[in-house]
DNA sequence: TAACTAACTTAACACCGTTAAGTAACTTAC
DNA sequence: GTAAGTTACTTAACGGTGTTAAGTTAGTTA
């Protein structure tokens, strides 16, 4: 029993120094500029060793995707506890906006980069920790409308909204494609990025 | 004279041929997909030649790009007549995320791949249609606040929020990482889009 | 007609993702 | 305790990539 194990564990591990490995290198240089060719450089294994524990490049890049969404899940975890629904609401894109500002390339993967999509669409059983996060937030929308905010509209609508505008900021700050907002750091980014917002959820829901 | 400009003109013609399949390309495969090998063989040249007519790679991406703003340009061109600003704002957002939606492809190398930026970056000059763009965005809500509309807001940050939900909504719509809103043909995407942004705007200023 | 030049091609380099075949070490069975 | 079998890994290769150096061919100029 225990040789097996032992085996097993092994395994794991080396599995997970090849997930740490590329991650550090998709973080480093983005996905397409790294090979699997550096990863096993990194690891000191041969390239081919990899394809033993995953199927392709791809698919290291599925299980940092759903590593990314569970990551986000753990900046929304502690939110649960806030109890009034629209101050959860702030936290959760204050929360998104850090999240996205301080793993901006992990953030890509999750959000941004192209190519393996394919592959996780008609895998939607790896989706869970991202319906998760996405399901905190409509909940959340749900009890402020319950409780008298964004009076008059669907919940999906304001969901999506507020998706939309955060992943916005996001997107466009972590591809530099804002030319408005300038030499700020990334604390303060992600802080003036919250603010404006929320700031826009006050307007809206006061009718 | 006739001689050489006649060979200006066809010097002209063909760059103009591979700037014609690299974006047929780009948009059918994607820019990573895409190989100066696909473009040659398209055009029935040797892939080198391109080499006598961009830099590189990236020099053809950075050309498009150009071009991507000239035709948002293009599609904001007749809301300049649009003289109630704030009605102008709300075309521009329709005009926007019609673009996107109509140019999925284009809108995705002009605002979310990523490896070029670096060149765009660097050389600024080729950066002026996407200005013009923006500042069409920026002065239209300068008017608007001038107007009475979106009391107390600066003026970056009404532009800013502007932007970054009609690039959220579009870039998400775009990367097919919208759970929420399915089902739906690209037009009756844009029009809820658009709606929902506007009706957002609606509530921001009635303050 | 000879020299020159511009436009294009051939062949190669060093990389890439991926796979088939081979090897070496360890485990199991007799 | 040795033979057979299995597991974990590597070597070598295939067909692709972006890019460049060297060579060719046709048209222009002197």
């Amino acid at each position: 029993m225990t040789i097996s194990t032992r085996k097993e564990r092994q395994k794991e591990e080396l599995k997970g120094k090849i997930l740490q490995a590329a991650k550090e290198l998709f973080m480093q240089k983005g996905f397409e500029d790294t090979s699997i060719r550096n990863i096993a450089e990194k690891i000191e294994y041969s390239p081919t060793t990899i394809y033993l524990y995953f199927k392709d490049k791809d698919d290291i890049f599925c299980e940092l995707h759903r590593e990314g969404f569970s990551l986000l899940n753990q900046y929304f975890r502690p939110l649960a506890h806030v109890s009034n629904p629209y101050e959860r609401l702030k936290a959760i894109n204050k929360a998104y906006i850090s999240f996205a500002m301080e793993n901006g390339e992990l953030y890509d993967l999750m959000f941004i980069i192209n190519s393996p999509m394919k592959s996780i669409q008609k895998d939607e059983s790896d989706w869970e920790e991202g319906k998760r996060a996405f399901s905190f937030l409509v909940n959340t929308v749900q009890q402020c409308i319950d409780a008298g905010y964004f009076k008059n509209m669907q919940v999906e609508v304001v969901a999506f909204t507020v998706w939309s505008m955060v992943h916005g900021i996001a997107s466009l700050e972590i591809r530099n494609r804002c030319p408005v907002v300038e030499n700020l750091n990334e604390k303060d980014l992600a802080l003036k990025a919250s603010d404006m917002v929320n700031e826009i959820l006050d307007r809206m829901h006061k009718k």
